[in-house]
Order: C-alpha cells, then structure tokens, then sequence
DNA sequence: CAGTGGTCTAGACCACACT
DNA sequence: GTGTGGTCTAGACCACTGT
C-alpha cells in the first residue's frame, strides 16, 4: 500500500494528470514503487496530491496503457512492469529518434530524392491516381556503422516540397523534418510483415540474397484525416525486432 | 457536420459510453460517417443523446484510440478510418478467434502436450527456476486446410493443470481455456522478428527452409501481476502479417 | 471574435472482491 | 459488510483554431 511523493505544478501548462502520470512512472522506474507493489486507492491518492478523483484515475488509465499497472475492482492497483521491460517501438516516433534514444549512434545516407510518379500501390496509399508527382526517398539507416534498414517514403509534392534537400534528411528523421514543416501527424495505420531480401535489396544491407528481412508499410495521416506519407521500410531481422504491450480490453 | 441516430440503453449492463462508441463505430463501418465526415461538436452530441459531456468524450477518446477519428482543438472531430482498413491483431486476443472471426476456418493439430523442465529462456519468462515443471504445448495451427503457424506455449502447472486434454484444445484457443479455468490475463509484452525457417519447421510448415518466418515470443500476466504463460510462435510470412494503429502521444 | 476540444472539480451511485 | 475501482453527472474555466 504505497503512497510515493508527488508534487504538481499548478502554473505550468502540462496538465495535472500528466504530471501525475509522469511522476508515478519515474516511481516505478526508480524502485520506489517495485514490481508487486501496490497503491494507495484513489481517493486517498486524490486527498493526498490535492487532486480530484477523475484526474487521478486519468493519470492512472494512462499507466496501465503503458502496461505499467494493472487494476482490479474491489482489490486495487498493483505494479507490474519495469523500465527495462517496457519498450514504444510500436508508437508513432521515428527510427532515428528511437535509436538516438538508445545510444545506438543512428547514420543515414539518402540513396535518391527526388520527384517521382506514384506507382499503383503508393497513389492507392496517398489517395492519388497513379502516376501523380510524389516526393520519393530512398534512405540506407545504419546503427554503430552496421546496416539496419533500407526506407523507402513517398510524400504527396504539395504536403513536403520537392526539392527538400537530401542534407536535411542526413542528420534528422523524416518526421522531425515534416514536422518543422508544418505537417502535424495524427494516425498511422502499419503493418508488418516478412520476406525474403531481393539480390539488391541483400547487397545494400549487408546480408544473403534470401535472408528474412522484417517489412513494415505505413501510411501516416495528418489531423485534417488526408494521407502525408507512405513508408516501405526492410530491416534486416538479424538486427531488429519490434517490442509492444498488449492490453485485454 | 453529423449527428447520427443513436439509442442507448441504460438498463444494459454496458456502459453508456461503450455503447455509443460501439453504435459511433457501426455507423463509420455502415457509412453513415463516411471518411472526411465531421461529428457534431461533444455539447450537441451529449444533449442529443441526452448523455453527459464526460460520458460522451470517453466514447469518442475509445474511437480516437482505434485510429478512427481525429479530433483537434478548435477545430472539430473527424472520420478517418473505416472497417476494412482496421484490424485489431496486436490485441490481447487468440489467434483461433481471430482467425474465426475471419470466417478464415481455422483447425489446430496437438503435437504435443506435457509436463516438461523449463529452460533457461522459458525460466527466465515465467520468472520461475530452470527444470521447474511447467506444461508445454506445441501446435500447429492451419486456415482454410494450410498449414499456417507452429504455437509453442509454456504454461506453470499450477497456473493450468498439466493433465489438461488435447482434445480441449483442438477446437478452442488456449486462452478461451485459460480464462475458462480462472486465469484472469490482463497485459503482455510481445516481440516481432522474423528468422528463417528450421529444417523442421519448415517441413511442418510446409515451407522451404530457409523460408522467412514472423516470430512472436509474449509473457501474458495474469491480474496479479504474475506471468501465466509464455509462448514462442512461428507464422509463415507468406501468409500472415500482423495489422495494428499508431496514434501520435 | 465565436466555436471547438482539453482540463478539472465535487459529488453520486453501482458492481465486484475479499473477509 | 467493507473497501475497491467503474460509471455517470453538471457544471466551470482554459487554450487553441479559424474568421
């Protein structure tokens, strides 16, 4: 039955259940509340912290969404993951600041950008019709100089311009770029799959002609609900692999 | 600007909020909220359907988080997916389910099932000692007569009985059992990778070795925070591929 | 400016779990 | 029974958007 320290800031703008939210997960990252563990209930919580009660269970939904916590009615809350276990591949970041994040030194050589006409499979993504002028960029991501993953985006001319120098691209990820843009990405709908490294595909990641290579395609929305970017990424598997929560709902 | 004809029930033991999000969702699949349409704004909507505005917004935050709509600020709320373009595979659910739900006639062949030692990489999941007993399981499951994955559990004896029958298994998914017997799963961490196909494997598979296959390990924790199962699966990338949404935090 | 979603509060009642 | 989380309400104020 654990009540750990909190202190929210009223004047600042992030709002109190992030805060909150936010302080219990460093807690919990510190061993201040251990796997196991269990929390005051709420309203002791809300007492305590000078916080309401819908507040509180706001900060807490947004831990046991991380897979942090787990609740259970008429008994409580209880701690069930840890730092090191939880992992946000699968969020709407970019692989370059998820590497960054790891230290894991992340370098980028753009093998061709430039305008383009959309294939079938990328004017079906963006909502176009084939052989509409798109931005085409073909990345090689490499991490403690290995070759990791071979990315490939279309963008509609209009949403990124088509002279974006290739030299913006070296040294940040697409999305900060489209971001400092202007583009504001809401949504994306991905999947992931597998196959098996075509000859060239092979040679520029360093593996064999059929080597399994993990494939994710991805076609991000903007907030006004209009499709911004198509990615077909190719990791090497030997390198990469996907990490995520899954919640019963 | 759409109000579509909702009816709830308040005599229901669903929450208001799930059933509106359920009858919000029917009419985006149905089409009487097509891509790009716009809901009406939260107060309308509450008065309408002659609901709070809390209750109203926990419905459409559910819809947000399915990566059906997009709101923002100042602005309004809007329709971006539709049924086809939504899957829900990297939930907690069974694959069995998943597969019938598809009408994709799913069958599963008990290789084998038994008590076993656990192994160093099992122990370490189940946060047990190596060699404890532990039940294992190994299937293949197959759709529409293919062969389409290689299911290997790790369950603790006491978790599930170790002379549970095959033939509860053959025609039900393992966690339809579990929750049948008590077991209350409630979070689990999962990997994606990808490896190529074992000669055994892939002769079980029916595929060539070598043959690039998605791998999923998942530790499934039960509501006191114990890990209840560990499994270790092989999918035939040439016929499955896992579909899910990434919002932007 | 007007309109929207984002946040926060202070209550209330209910369903469920454990003793 | 007692305590817990789950649900729901009616209001308030704020921050952002687009005109």
């Amino acid at each position: 039955m654990k009540t750990v320290p909190v202190a929210v800031d009223r004047t600042s703008r992030v709002p109190l259940h992030v805060q909150l939210a936010e302080q219990l997960e460093r807690a919990i990252h510190g061993g201040d509340l251990p796997v196991g563990s269990r929390l005051s209930n709420e309203i002791d919580l809300a007492a305590t912290y000078g916080l309401s009660r819908p507040t509180v269970r706001q900060a807490i939904a947004r831990l046991v969404d991380q897979g942090l916590l787990v609740r259970k009615r008429g008994v409580g809350t209880q701690v069930v993951g840890r730092a090191d276990q939880v992992r946000r591949s699968l969020e709407l970041t970019s692989l370059y600041d998820d590497l960054a994040a790891q230290g894991r030194r992340p370098q980028t050589e753009v093998l061709r950008i430039g305008a383009a006409g959309a294939t079938a499979e990328v004017a079906t993504a963006l909502q176009c019709h084939t052989g509409d002028r798109v931005l085409r960029i073909e990345r090689l991501r490499s991490a403690d100089g290995e070759p990791l993953a071979l990315m490939r985006n279309w963008i509609p001319c209009d949403v990124l311009d088509c002279e974006t120098e290739a030299s913006a691209l070296t040294h940040n990820g697409l999305y900060e770029l489209m971001r400092a843009r202007g583009v504001r990405m809401k949504v994306a709908h991905q999947t992931i799959s597998a196959r098996p490294a075509a000859p060239d595909h092979a040679r520029l990641l360093g593996e064999h002609p059929g080597a399994p290579l993990l494939v994710t395609t991805r076609v991000t929305y903007a907030d006004h609900g209009r499709p911004v970017e198509y990615g077909a990424h190719l990791f090497r598997a030997s390198r990469y692999s996907f990490e995520h929560t899954l919640l019963q709902r």
